[in-house]
RNA sequence: GCGCUUGUAGCUCAGAGGAUAGAGCGCUGCCCUGCGGAGGCAGAGGUCGUGAGUUCGAAUCUCGCCAAGCGCGCCA
């Protein structure tokens, strides 16, 4: 069983020091007040700090340096497992209680990440793990929950701004998939609505056009070089069959069907490829129309019927999200008879929540959807689905640059940098880290220009530097058929040894974390800690001694470096980056 | 005009109401007789957009103002 995160067990300390100054009387206190634990900056504070007799002292009318001093004294009494790993509980002023690791315990978990391998950073399924509000408790088997990202019409290629809500939702799953939760990767894939016929009728146009005929582009029609290019391997693969329907017969409006089919799957391989290519993929691409299909429009238009918040007004069919707080009202079917793409989005929440009973659902929107999520939120009120269980994450735009000109994103014109482009000019993992190592609210700033002479010194090739002079240690070590598996880690008393411990156990704690506010990006800063202390012991520390005399020393450095090595490459996993042996 | 998001070092960005605000890049100066120098150490550089408020305590919470991005279709 991997190790649980630190910082609970300082939680439960203090809450059970609470209890007992309350049976004591010591206390009086009507409820349990919310026990804040944090890392002091200054290391002389130690390594876990609590404010509770701060919060408390307008409540208690207690000094809150002499409360501090009592439930000080039921930690120290306190014998309990949690309690193991503490050594010095101080009080500071003004009412701080400052918590202290006894090195001991600190040296012996480098026995313990090393026998939870793989597996160190994962949390137990079901102990709160996943996002908040997200309601139900995880029965055993931890929560199910779906992440719904990307999503991109298939009517063109993945560009930078989708790179950055692939690279979020793929690491969020990731890190609630360790927070013991059960996750659905999924797709939607927009294959109804008059996006979509723009897009058949621009690859017919082009389809036509290369066989020298004088086929109009339609009004909305995309005009990326990408759909002639798509055009003309239909017109490889298929030849003329679609070529002498006169347009506006029947037999026309199918050959458009038809290759407006074949171009959608071809394009939908395209952009599960481009993916690929930065490790982002999927359990389920799911299909719009199948909504249709399956009923599920129906039923779910059906309950928004019965309870009164459809209307008919001026031809067309409303749904009254006013009435749930929204700020104006919103068309599902149109005065021609067409579901709008919100209507599609009712039926598909519907089907998350009701039809395969998720427990909570994470979108990944772009800033351009972002006036739509109280519309979603009210419509899901409105099915009887606690809103809480559905969470919008908004990645906020990427405004791109070549030097000092900015780069407009435009699928209309094809005038934009495609996922492949900006993947095979920084790779993968340049990439990934890239946008990882920023909160997606706040819109950023690609420079390419930036990204490609940066790619050197990126802050990337930090983290793994330090993972390749780890495995380059070990893979030294093992060449010299040294055993260090009865190493001593009790000879691990350098500061920058136990300093390397010390970061090397944030990692359980930030998992949680993560889950709670479903905020990867803690992950790059995370690796660069970790990196730090890692070379920092490699300055310091010589391993691999060639004087017989720190032979025990060797073996018990050899346990760390493998320890370390663990969590580097579980944090890089998390990530969806390489641990390379070799750089 | 209204709504959402954002304003922190020269640049790109972190900062669960706490103690002396941090990192990378860039800049200055040091450190290899040995496991990978893609490294380490030290330094310069900040009125945390601005003005009030709440609080024992505010970069963090509330409000006003300034500035930027996005949104405000019977498009998706």
């Amino acid at each position: 069983m991997p190790p649980a995160p630190l910082i609970d067990d300082i939680r439960r300390l203090v809450s059970s020091a609470v209890e007992a100054a309350r049976r004591d009387g010591v206390l009086r206190l009507e409820t349990m007040p919310e026990i804040q634990v944090e890392h002091p900056g200054n290391p002389e504070h130690g390594d876990f700090a609590t404010n509770l007799p701060l919060r408390l002292a307008r409540a208690t009318r207690i000094n809150p340096l002499e409360l501090a001093q009592t439930l000080a004294e039921y930690i120290r009494k306190n014998e309990g497992v949690e309690r193991e790993a503490v050594g010095s509980v101080e009080v500071a002023a003004p009412g701080f209680i400052n918590f202290r690791l006894k090195d001991d315990w600190l040296q012996r978990q480098v026995e313990v990440v090393r026998q939870a391998g793989a597996a160190f950073g994962n949390l137990a399924s079901g102990a709160g793990a996943g996002p908040d509000g997200a309601g139900a408790e995880g029965a055993g088997g931890g929560r199910r929950v779906m992440i719904e990202f990307v999503s991109v019409n298939p009517t063109g290629p993945v560009h930078v701004g989708h790179t950055r809500g692939a690279v979020l939702g793929s690491a969020l799953a990731n890190v609630l998939e360790a927070a013991g939760c059960q996750v659905t990767r999924e797709y939607y894939v927009n294959d109804a609505g008059s996006q979509m016929e723009a897009f058949y009728r621009s690859v017919m146009a082009r389809y036509r056009q290369s066989f020298g005929q004088d086929a109009p582009m339609p009004p909305n029609g995309y005009m990326g070089e990408y759909i002639v290019e798509l055009a003309q391997e239909i017109a490889d693969a298929e030849g003329e069959r679609f070529l002498n329907q006169p347009p506006g017969s029947d037999a026309y409006e199918q050959a458009v069907r038809e290759i407006g089919d074949l171009s959608r799957e071809k394009m939908v391989g395209l952009i599960r490829e481009d993916l690929g290519r930065i490790g982002v993929e999927f359990d389920n691409w799911f299909s719009e129309r199948s909504l249709y299909v399956g009923g599920e429009y129906d039923t779910a238009l059906g309950r928004l019927r019965e309870k009164g918040y459809l209307s008919q007004r001026e031809e067309a069919l409303w749904f009254n999200s006013t009435m749930l707080g929204d700020e104006k009202d919103n068309v599902v079917v149109r005065s021609s008879g067409e579901p709008t793409y919100f209507a599609s989005d009712i039926a598909y929440h519907y089907n998350k929540f009701v039809g395969r009973g998720y427990d909570a659902v994470v979108n990944i929107w772009g800033a351009d959807h972002q006036g739509h999520v109280p519309r979603m939120k009210a419509a899901v009120e409105g099915l009887d689905i606690s809103p809480e269980r559905l969470t919008i994450l908004i990645a906020q735009m990427v405004t791109l640059k070549r030097g000092s000109e900015v780069v407009r994103a435009s699928k209309r014109t094809g005038d934009f940098v495609t996922l492949r482009e900006l993947a095979d000019e920084v790779g993968r993992d340049a990439c990934r880290y890239f946008f990882l190592a920023r909160t997606p609210s706040t819109q950023m700033e690609f420079d390419l220009e930036l990204a490609k002479k940066e790619s050197s010194e990126n802050p990337v090739y930090y983290v793994q530097y330090a993972h390749a002079r780890n495995a380059g240690i070990l893979n030294l070590a093992r060449e010299r058929d040294i055993d260090w598996s009865g190493g001593d880690v009790s000879l691990l008393n350098d500061p920058s040894e136990l300093a390397l411990v010390r970061a090397m156990l944030r990692l359980p704690e930030l998992v949680q974390q993560m889950a709670r506010t479903l905020e990867p990006h803690h992950l790059a800063h995370f690796t660069m800690e970790l990196a730090t202390a890692f070379h920092l012991f490699y300055e310091n520390c010589r391993v691999i001694s060639a004087n017989p005399e720190d032979a025990d020393v060797t073996l018990a450095r050899l346990k760390l470096v493998e320890s370390a090595q663990i969590v580097f490459r579980r944090s890089l996993e998390l990530m969806g980056m390489d641990a390379p042996e070799r750089m």
